[in-house]
DNA sequence: CTGAAAGCGCTTACAG
DNA sequence: CTGAAAGCGCTTACAG
């Protein structure tokens, strides 16, 4: 098929040890010896074989990302597929190729799939289940994860300031004047969703106003479709109870609840104020565009690389756990236009 | 670190041959002595190590994916995400990982990167330099293109019938009652949008009712904030026109455009209909929704990842250009709610 | 500075 | 049915 370090060794006139040092620049070679090698090498376009160098470097150069998602888009998640952009991004920076896998059963297979040394290391995305990160630990990969719920702090893992980001937004929504807030929080055994709620109240609590007893809506999906449908539902209430405001724990679910409420008529903000969380690219395209707290994607798949990359390495890593700051971002759905 | 297949053949006191065998299943094994290597991999956590196969049997079981993108979202881009997505999961059924990586140059770069042995065959995605395709057929390595632009009838392509979605398209606004449509063309020199505005244009002249000239809008991008800075620019002359029909050759120019509407406050369809193409998640989502012509993005990643499994294992591929039905969806943006 | 040799962890004929 | 041997394409000490 293609050439080997054989044939070019043969036509430089050299041995494959020679052609071997001068392709990796690493040991002695005469000056003529690599310019007749790097000839052959360039007229015949020879890649050295990937394969044949993990094998005998015990290092492939590659990392697996596994995004474990139980519905459907998964790369092309908002919110994930902008981290898995990042990490293509800095990955490609540091000569690693990268293995993209997606789970929705949260199952071994996948895993094992990476774990049979196609991997230098791993960087999971997501939320997964206990048992699939004790099976990983019972290998000793390298491994980061990113955006998940773990208590361990053995595990590297790399979150963002939901509680922070939460107080924000309630401290944004009570500043532009609201008291009465409706709330859908998503899935709480999601550790994002979960502080988000938290941070909220909580401020709230701080400011002598706390969440009234029946304006939490819980939700055990954070999609579009069913921030919609909930407000479908729950629209008679909101109406009828004189709430101002909409937060909800993610863009998502106050999106589809903010496309119910404008078939609706209902004049967004000066009717109702809506917010979200996590700032996906939908929020400033929105019309209204959508108020939000920012949740740095970016950042998230690029210390996942440069962490995972200091790992594999076997340099020492800092913090067990970065935590990313939020931020608020203002935007046309919580204030007049 | 982990076991070898030596371990494993001195555990269960056979040959490395016969672990082999039992592991593969190919050759014969006594019953007993498959029963005691089975137990000690159970035991063991065993994982054949998949480069060591790769050296030997030539073959990776991994795929490469390379996107060709010049700005920036990529695997979160809403069409060749959601193809990325269909790829995944074709992918692992047949058992391949796959590789996923972006190019915003086009370079040679990303392609070396796989022709080094490490992928068995390439899907490559959204157009690319005729350059990089030269080089990547001056290696024999098999792969698909998806939603690319070729003229040669020698490279396996899949593509949608993007002029009769044109046609549709034309076809639709008109029987919805309008005569001056505006339209907005996204960068010609890909086929897609190419062709979109060429089964437009060509569908309105055979109506006897072509298009006129001054009301297509050439966009060398095809970005959301294109589509609302060309509004925004051409407001004016879309308002005193008369027209009553915006198209725009995707979605995202056409959202763009909306958004640009909607702060002028003008009514949607009653007062301009707006219609794209793709059928990104972000149409059904918008408010209003956008009317827009279907592009099988989910059958185009499974049939590149047939098409390709095919060219791997040297079976003949029937058709060299597979192309897909669109289809059109009817939502708000042009029908009265 | 350079080459012969061993070895990375498997698979695959080939004898037995 | 089973094991010894060769080999996949490289890299890495080790002599010279």
């Amino acid at each position: 098929m293609s050439y080997t370090i054989k044939e070019i060794a043969e036509r430089a006139g050299v041995s494959k040890s020679t052609v071997s040092r001068v392709i990796s620049g690493k040991g002695y070679a005469s000056p003529e010896a690599r310019e007749r090698v790097l000839q052959v090498i360039g007229e015949l376009q020879y890649k050295p074989n990937a394969v044949a160098r993990a094998m005998v470097s015990q290092r492939t150069n590659n990392i697996g990302v596994i995004i474990y998602r139980q519905h459907h888009p998964i790369a092309s998640h908002p919110l994930y597929g902008k981290i898995l952009d990042a990490v293509l991004t800095s990955a490609e920076k540091l000569d690693y190729s990268v293995f993209v896998m997606t789970d929705q059963e949260m199952s071994l297979r996948s895993t094992d799939f990476m774990l049979e040394k196609r991997v230098d290391g791993l960087i999971l995305i997501s939320r997964l289940r206990q048992n699939v990160l004790d099976y990983i630990n019972s290998f000793k990969v390298p491994y980061v994860m990113v955006n998940g719920t773990t208590d361990s702090d053995e595990v590297i893992h790399i979150v963002s300031r939901d509680e922070e980001g939460g107080r924000q937004a309630a401290e944004h929504l009570l500043q532009a004047g609201h008291r009465r807030i409706y709330i859908f929080a998503g899935p709480q055994e999601h550790r994002s969703h979960n502080l988000r709620l938290k941070g909220f109240c909580g401020y709230m609590e701080g400011q002598r106003i706390p969440v009234e007893e029946g304006s939490v809506i819980y939700s055990p999906e954070s999609t579009f479709e069913q921030g919609y449908r909930l407000m479908a539902e729950k629209w008679g209430h909101f109406r009828e109870s004189g709430f101002t405001a909409l937060f909800a724990t993610n863009d998502m679910l106050a999106l589809g609840a903010m496309k119910l409420l404008l078939e609706r008529s209902v004049r967004i903000p000066q009717e109702a104020a809506v917010m979200g969380f996590d700032d996906i690219d939908l929020a400033a395209m929105y019309s209204p565009s959508l108020t939000t707290i920012k949740v740095e994607k970016t950042r998230m798949g690029q210390d996942a690389v440069r962490v995972l990359d200091r790992l594999i390495r076997q340099e020492p890593v800092v913090p067990k756990r970065i935590e990313l700051e939020t931020g608020l971002i203002v935007r046309q759905s919580t204030q007049p236009l």
